[in-house]
RNA sequence: GGGAGCAUAGCUCAGCUGGGAGAGCACUUGCCUUACAAGCAAGGGGUCACAGGUUCGAGCCCUGUUGCUCCCACCA
């Protein structure tokens, strides 16, 4: 903020200035001192190949927020901040690269593939970094780190052979989700499902001793060549006598049995299930059960493969289908179409439809691993803001199913076993062994898949602090505090986390996980890049400004709900900082080059008296919100003081003492001072820049906001009583400008005031700013008046009498207060009904019975003045 | 098939452990009162989805109903 203010903030000319001298004073470093309280936040690190997004913008707002509060409080805050290799995604955008040029991965080999991943992610993984400190964030850059670095890479290796070794990571033929579009299995969380407009093809299977045909539908006719059986429900009397039989598999002509298992409803479909275990999760089940074949007919990328017969090898999975259905009809074999809709499980991130198969891949068994993280939640040593969210937190986890985690990618950890090429033993270790550890042999090869990225993000909470070396970082900063993330990403990541830092460190990684929505558009709608509807935060941030963006998203939002984003709301919280320029504007105006000096308690005035208390209770409020992660709250409380008590009410006060000399008008400079540069402290974390720039331009002690105390409630601040006696005048104020407004009064035309009131010494001491603030001329105070043709406006506390015959239409005037009166008589009438109820006076707390006493006193003497003032007119 | 969330002013949403509803935007009226027109002042507007229940007292707690949204689940 320099000499020559201008009259509105230009955010974009200080927010990059400012970052860089946070940076400059290493602020945003935690020094891992061991006689401070640590507070801890892992960042959730967005994938290498991101662009900022409101949902990254939402969750980095809120962890800068809390972890600038908790500097402030003192704590040893570390908030450590990284990136994720993403496998998928960065794999997919890579080979996308290549293809334009014509390369693919087989023509650079895994080195050559490697290498050119590692120059993409030197080129444009630090992209994302960029964009997050355009928002504020105080990350502690030192410490960034890599999923994919040599330290992650450590702790997954430690982890894979820790949990081999337990038995809780094994390789096995399991049914899996695969996505032939990128080539790899999936885990079962990274299924969505989706409902789509589907068929349900009925098909005549001929029984092989030629007594007839079973029917049976399916949705996926294309799988029908890898049947292996026909299965009935063995209670089923329709069926009972071809159990055992055989059917004949039409356009194969291959014979296939008929089993009898539960698992066949009796009142679904036909009755009848086409067995098809290497393509679907269910028959596979039976499949085990019956010792049936399994017969794979799909290629890696959906198409289908030589197991398919000679007419369909070779095609694609949904051109099969078409054939398959005409062939289907043309044999006569397809008896009917049913539409139907059904749910399809596609790939997260390209939303192809997955392929259920049998494959040969590394699991984790969950079940073991499960239950500690359940237990840890049980306990409360990990809680959900909200709590709800514990609910499917634990539906999943008491559910679980293994854990697919070998991925068909190169880009990714490598999955530390090798194959020993004599006997075929598995080794697993940590480096890279010389021989089979069973027959010596030399002959060894690295298992070529690597792991899901989410093995290494599980390890996140502690990798990034050193482990598996025991280092400091990670004996002062572990287990962290807080979890800042979306809850779309639960099962994703934060149950992963749990349960691996139970397992790994025999403590959960964090005390509490806070959970916020998905940031949606104006109408309601997901962000997503097909719709084309995303908003670009760096777009807002340029327009608006980052504090802007921030206040937007912290603002009118509760733990776990979505949130609508919408311009206007952005130019809202725009406007209030502008409003808080032009507020410090003014105060700057107003200081002139004197000496910056604290207010002196002696020297008070109603008014500060008034606003310091208002001040200390905003101090503790605004606290409380945040300990309870209410942040919504917090930052609400203050827009209302800074806006409503301070600029409305307090400035406009001060004014008339400013336009004095001498010991009142330095107590509310000083006063001023106070008030903003401490309100600042507490506007800072979630309004960043501003608060700095305006910290710094008022008189101030130290080098920065963001390192000065946070405010604690101050007894020496408490004065409940001059609020009191301040909040009567501003009640006659108020209600002196409604009753000129209602009167179209302008405010140039001043008014006489009488004010009877038993608060004389208050009224007495309001004059000025009745004065100033309601347009009054003289004003006079006593404890009652006899005026000839007044209007009056009548509050709890006085009746002010205004002497403006002229203006007003005396018969209208007393409709006004006889209306009034009624009011005041029923709102009275209320609360003593209140009052008289035996069962209130017992069972409500004493509180709340005298605040109701006092009300119903406030009443009866507002209904006094109301009467005396009709009788005057009539 | 299970589970969850939401339903409050024209719009978008707050409303913490029950004590008679708030904000922003929009709207109406009057103000360039020299910090701010991205502003100031005043105002209108709500049977808190519906029906029961608990309680002295319910937007808030319980039960049910309706509508919308989401998550989970192997119905071929």
């Amino acid at each position: 903020m320099s000499k020559d203010i201008a009259k509105q903030y230009d955010p974009s000319s200080v927010e990059d200035r400012i970052y860089a001298s946070w940076m400059k004073g290493n602020y945003f470093h935690a020094a891992c001192d061991p006689k401070k309280t640590p507070y801890t936040i892992v960042i959730p690190p967005p994938n290498i190949t991101g662009q900022l997004h409101m949902g990254h913008a939402l969750d980095n707002t809120l962890q800068d927020i809390l972890i600038r509060w908790r500097r402030m409080q003192g704590y040893d805050a570390l908030w450590l901040p990284g990136t994720d290799h993403a496998s998928i995604a960065t794999e997919a955008k890579i080979v996308e690269a290549m293809r334009a040029e014509g390369v693919s991965k087989e023509d650079l080999g895994r080195e050559g593939f490697l290498e050119r991943a590692w120059a993409w992610k030197k080129t444009y993984g630090g992209k994302i970094i960029e964009q997050l400190k355009k928002l504020g964030s105080s990350c502690d850059w030192e410490r960034e780190r890599f999923t994919l670095d040599e330290g992650c890479n450590k702790a997954v290796n430690e982890v894979f052979v820790r949990l081999y070794e337990k038995g809780l990571i094994y390789r096995g033929e399991r049914i899996i989700n695969w996505c032939p579009a990128c080539v790899t299995s999936i885990s079962d969380a990274e299924v969505e499902y989706e409902e789509k407009d589907g068929s349900f093809w009925h098909i005549r299977y001929p029984i092989a001793d030629g007594s007839g045909f079973v029917s049976l539908a399916t949705t996926r006719p294309e799988t029908m060549l890898g049947d292996t059986a026909v299965a009935v429900n063995p209670e089923d009397p329709r069926y009972a006598d071809i159990i055992g039989k055989n059917v004949i598999l039409p356009l194969v002509n291959r014979e296939i049995p008929v089993i009898a298992d539960d698992y066949v409803e009796t009142d679904f479909g036909t009755g009848v299930v086409k067995i098809t275990p290497a393509h679907d999760p269910n028959d596979f089940e039976v499949g085990l059960r019956h010792n049936l074949p399994v017969l794979n007919v799909m290629t890696d990328n959906g198409k289908m493969n030589e197991n398919a017969g000679g007419q369909y090898a070779g095609m694609d999975r949904y051109a099969c289908r078409k054939q398959i259905v005409k062939d289907l009809e043309a044999g006569g074999f397809l008896e009917k179409i049913e539409p139907m809709k059904h749910n399809v499980g596609t790939c997260y991130r390209c939303h192809t439809v997955i392929e259920p198969r049998v494959s040969l891949q590394w699991f984790v068994h969950m079940q073991p691993l499960a239950e500690p993280a359940i237990e840890v939640v049980k306990q409360g040593k990990t809680r959900f803001v909200p709590e709800r969210f514990e609910k499917i937190y634990f539906n999943w986890m008491e559910n679980i199913k293994d854990w697919c985690i070998s991925r068909q990618l190169w880009w990714g950890h490598r999955i530390p076993a090798w194959y020993c090429a004599d006997c075929g033993e598995i080794t697993v270790a940590k480096t890279a062994p010389d021989v089979c550890h069973k027959c010596g042999g030399g002959n060894l090869n690295q298992d070529p898949d690597t792991l899901d990225t989410w093995f290494s993000s599980a390890l996140w909470p502690f990798s990034t602090l050193g482990w598996p070396e025991q280092t400091e970082d990670l004996k002062h900063f572990y287990p962290t505090n807080t979890l800042v993330t979306g809850y779309d990403i639960i099962f994703f990541w934060v149950a992963r986390m749990i349960f691996s830092g139970v397992e790994q460190m025999g403590e959960t990684p964090f005390d509490t996980v806070l959970i916020h929505g998905l940031v949606r558009d104006a109408l309601g709608r997901k962000m997503s890049k097909s719709l084309g509807n995303g908003v670009d935060p760096l777009e807002i941030i340029e327009k608006y400004g980052a504090d802007a963006l921030r206040f937007t998203l912290a603002t009118g939002n509760s733990p776990g709900n979505d949130m609508r984003f919408s311009d206007e709301r952005v130019e809202a919280s725009r406007n209030f900082a502008n409003k808080i320029w032009n507020a410090s504007r003014f105060i700057l105006m107003n200081l002139g080059d004197d000496e910056p000096a604290p207010y002196i308690p002696e020297t008070l005035a109603l008014e500060d008296k008034w606003i310091l208390n208002k001040y200390n209770n905003l101090v503790k409020g605004v606290t409380e919100s945040l300990e309870s992660f209410e942040l919504g709250i917090a930052v609400s409380k203050l827009y209302d003081f800074i806006w409503d008590d301070l600029c409305d009410w307090f400035i406009e006060l001060c004014k008339i003492r400013l336009q004095s000399e001498g010991e009142e008008k330095a107590a509310a400079k000083a006063v001023l001072v106070f008030v903003m540069s401490n309100t600042l402290k507490l506007l800072h974390p979630f309004m960043p820049f501003i608060t700095e720039e305006i910290w710094q331009a008022l008189p101030h002690e130290g080098e920065s906001v963001m390192i000065a105390n946070w405010s604690e409630y101050d007894e020496a601040l408490a004065f409940p009583t001059e609020e009191a006696e301040m909040e009567r005048i501003m009640k006659a104020i108020r209600a002196l400008r409604n009753r000129r407004a209602e009167m179209n009064v302008p405010p140039s035309k001043k008014a006489q005031v009488f004010i009877a009131t038993a608060h004389t010494k208050t009224f007495t001491e309001g004059i000025p700013f009745l004065q100033r603030l309601a347009s009054a001329a003289d004003v006079t105070v006593g404890g009652s008046f006899d005026i000839e043709g007044a209007v009056s406006v009548v509050t709890e506390d006085a009746t002010l009498l205004i002497p403006m015959a002229e203006l007003v239409d005396f018969e209208q005037e007393k409709k006004r207060l006889a209306k009034e009166l009624e009011g005041a008589k029923n709102d009275l009438a209320r609360i003593e009904a209140k009052l008289s109820n035996e069962g209130f006076l017992a069972k409500a707390p004493s509180d709340v019975v005298a605040a109701q006493r006092e009300s119903a006193a406030k009443k009866r003497e507002k209904i006094e003045m109301l009467e005396e003032s009709l009788q005057k007119l009539s």
